[in-house]
DNA sequence: CTGCAAAATTTCAATCCATGCAAATAGTCA
DNA sequence: TGACTATTTGCATGGATTGAAATTTTGCAG
């Protein structure tokens, strides 16, 4: 029994998964994702089409191959608070993390950062598919948040502070994206909404 | 020529439309959502299955039949506002209105009012078109608020005062279904992540 | 090294959503 | 009525997704 599963079979699966999500950004890259079929995907990764479902559950959820080791890492942030370290300030530094997602890859170089946004952005299954994973990211943050400060905010507070607070920078990002040109652009719009919501919306105007 | 789109043709489809949005929603709750075929929602509404798609895009799109007379219904309040009414207060004003989503059905009599919202909230690919909806009137909702305070709010803050209310109200409401059991304790709760995020979240803890 | 058991992959078939196209129907209006 | 246009329909097709059974690969004990 392998605990730490690098036993050959675990080696192969990950060279298999990685496989699929190269292939499949790579053709989703060159010919479009609605082009691409999962035939296709397949037969560049080596394997046949029904395996490619025993990897992933969707064609869409390839895309978003590394997003719950991202959620595992907001999570983290506020495991390691400092003790004396306000939940807005909590807030501050999960939204700083969060937004890596669009400037990192997990474990590939070879894409372009920005490709996958521009792909998700673009395609609306994808989109879609994000904002249901942001979502139920944001779930669990708040819980989490709540369980940080049982005793300073009550599960509706940090419900509304975690939706807020994303909400505000996912829409600040999404309706500057054409005026944005850059990804510094796009974190200082993001920065800018967070420090928005944390003031208050009642100063604003 | 109908100039009013009064003729037969014109009642005719109304009917069908409405016809199959009955149908599906009864066998969406009468057998669940993936499990009713497109087919048997056709046949119930005495049409053929071709001719559904030329009244919805997709299966998912029938569950949301009066959305967009939702969204005008929000922008109109934009529209209506007092010469001297606060973006806060519109943007509560907004708040209240979307949320008759919950309750209110456009021309429908049949349904529990908390039918579909189960629905929605139970299947995955009906709860990622909502959230994509809710995303694009967001966007919308943000346009227009710069545009009817150009000088109070720039576009990154409208942006960000929809995003953070509609956010904060959204998850809010969510992560407290199982403890809400009325439609009256969602409002209460809603009400509440709305005012939480006017106030600013560095007030909270 | 050999064979067994578990895990993974493949093959194959089936279902359903969605779309394009051309034929058939029905409503409109002179 | 008869031409004209909007709708509906039937048919064929492509692609995602899933289940079951057959086959191969890996891990491991003897």
């Amino acid at each position: 029994m392998e605990s730490g599963g690098v036993g050959l079979r675990e080696r192969k699966k990950q060279r298999t998964r990685r496989a699929l999500v190269e292939a499949a950004l790579r053709l989703f890259d060159e010919k479009g994702y609605e082009e691409t079929t999962l035939a296709e995907i397949a037969a560049a990764a080596d394997v046949s089409t029904r395996t490619f479902f025993s990897y992933f559950a969707s064609k869409e959820d390839v895309v978003f191959y590394d997003s719950k080791g991202r959620m595992e890492q907001a999570v983290a942030v506020l495991a390691d608070r400092q003790p004396d370290e306000s939940p807005a300030d909590v807030l501050r530094r999960i939204v700083d993390e969060s937004l890596e997602w669009l400037t990192t890859y997990e474990e590939f170089t070879f894409e372009d950062a920005g490709l996958r946004l521009r792909l998700v952005l673009k395609e609306p299954a994808l989109q879609a598919r994000a904002l249901m994973m942001l979502f139920e990211n944001q779930a669990r943050l708040a819980r989490a948040l709540h369980a940080a400060y049982p005793d300073k905010l009550d599960p509706v507070e940090a419900a509304a502070a975690v939706g807020a607070v994303f909400g505000a920078v996912k829409l600040a990002i999404l309706t500057n994206m054409d005026t944005d040109r850059s990804i510094e652009e796009m974190w200082a719009t993001a920065r800018r909404a967070a420090e928005i919501t944390l003031s208050g919306l009642c100063s604003l105007g």
